[in-house]
DNA sequence: GAGTTTGAAACT
DNA sequence: CAGTTTCAAACTC
């Protein structure tokens, strides 16, 4: 099965390196595993190909001090899921988490010297700045970007839609402090295309009021074994309202248990 | 372009 | 681990 494969719009932008030579992780083409290329302007550079075995080298001295070093730094989180099939089901990573956290203490997490906000996701639990001002999630705030992990994804038919093609997802997850959660999205079906944008939506109160928050861009693959994959072409988030300004919006306390569904567009609050 | 600020990476 | 230094990018002017 193919992984999915991330586009970056900024992607290698080339460095300018002048004493790490590219062979220490200060430098975002060898953090990346990328040789430099053209693009990059960095003085005494060892990170080409010419010198591969040094490459390899200073890499694995690297792995030694820390295995994950060149794993990805985003974590995504799953909050939100579809039906594709009988029985299938897909889900979306839009945002996602760093996998240590940021140490900002200067710059509050709204500048691009912070690692959570560059990647476009909010600071989470594993973050350790101070005053963070994080438009994407402000730390230990309860919103989507700070979605806890333990997520799970269960379809059903909805009582009244025996006869339906209706079938709904509900996403359940523990908020960090107390309260449950639910959100539910109608199944819709899909032709042969093998390239279509869809909409997601959220599975936190903002899908009451905004509906729609991220949009991707996906190509289908039947692999091996019948295996469905996927390939994502682009992705982008619409509503930029930041959770806290949505949280705020809805007056919406995290303590407190909220459950609706939505059927044929319609959000129905069960109470 | 030069100089400053910043926080991750590297080092001790 | 923690404290310090090094480093290249982000930012400012
Ligand atoms: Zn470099
Ligand atoms: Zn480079
Ligand atoms: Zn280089
Ligand atoms: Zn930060
Ligand atoms: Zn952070
Ligand atoms: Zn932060």
């Amino acid at each position: 099965m193919r992984m999915a494969t991330k586009i970056n719009k900024d992607f290698r932008k080339g460095c300018k390196c002048k004493k790490s030579k590219c062979v220490k992780l200060y430098c975002d083409c060898f953090a990346g595993e990328f040789y430099c290329g053209e693009d990059c302007s960095c003085t005494e550079c060892f990170n080409r190909v010419e010198y591969e075995d040094t490459v390899e080298v200073a890499r694995e001295k690297i792995k030694v001090r820390d295995p994950l070093a060149f794993d990805p730094k985003i974590h995504p989180v799953v909050q939100s899921t579809r039906s594709h099939n009988e029985g299938g089901n897909q889900v979306m990573p839009i945002v996602g988490k760093h996998r240590k956290g940021c140490t900002c203490k200067n710059s509050m997490c709204f500048q691009l010297y912070c690692e959570c906000y560059k990647a476009n996701v909010g600071c989470s639990v594993g973050c350790r700045c101070e005053g963070c001002k994080n438009g994407f999630g402000i730390k230990g705030e309860y919103n989507v970007y700070n979605a806890p992990q333990t997520m799970r994804a269960i379809n059903e038919k909805p009582n009244d839609c025996e006869n339906t093609k209706l079938e709904l997802t509900r996403l359940e997850f523990s908020p960090p402090e107390s309260g449950y959660l639910q959100s539910s999205t109608p199944l819709t079906s899909h032709g042969n295309d093998t390239s279509r944008t869809e909409s997601y939506f959220n599975p936190s109160p903002i899908s009451a009021i905004s509906g729609v928050i991220g949009t991707s861009t996906r190509e289908f693959d039947i692999g091996p074994l019948n295996q469905q994959s996927y390939t994502y072409v682009d992705q982008s988030m619409d509503n930029q309202l930041t959770p806290g300004e949505i949280n705020e919006m809805l007056d919406w306390n995290p303590n407190e248990t909220l459950i609706y569904t939505t059927v044929n567009n319609t959000t129905q609050y069960i109470k």
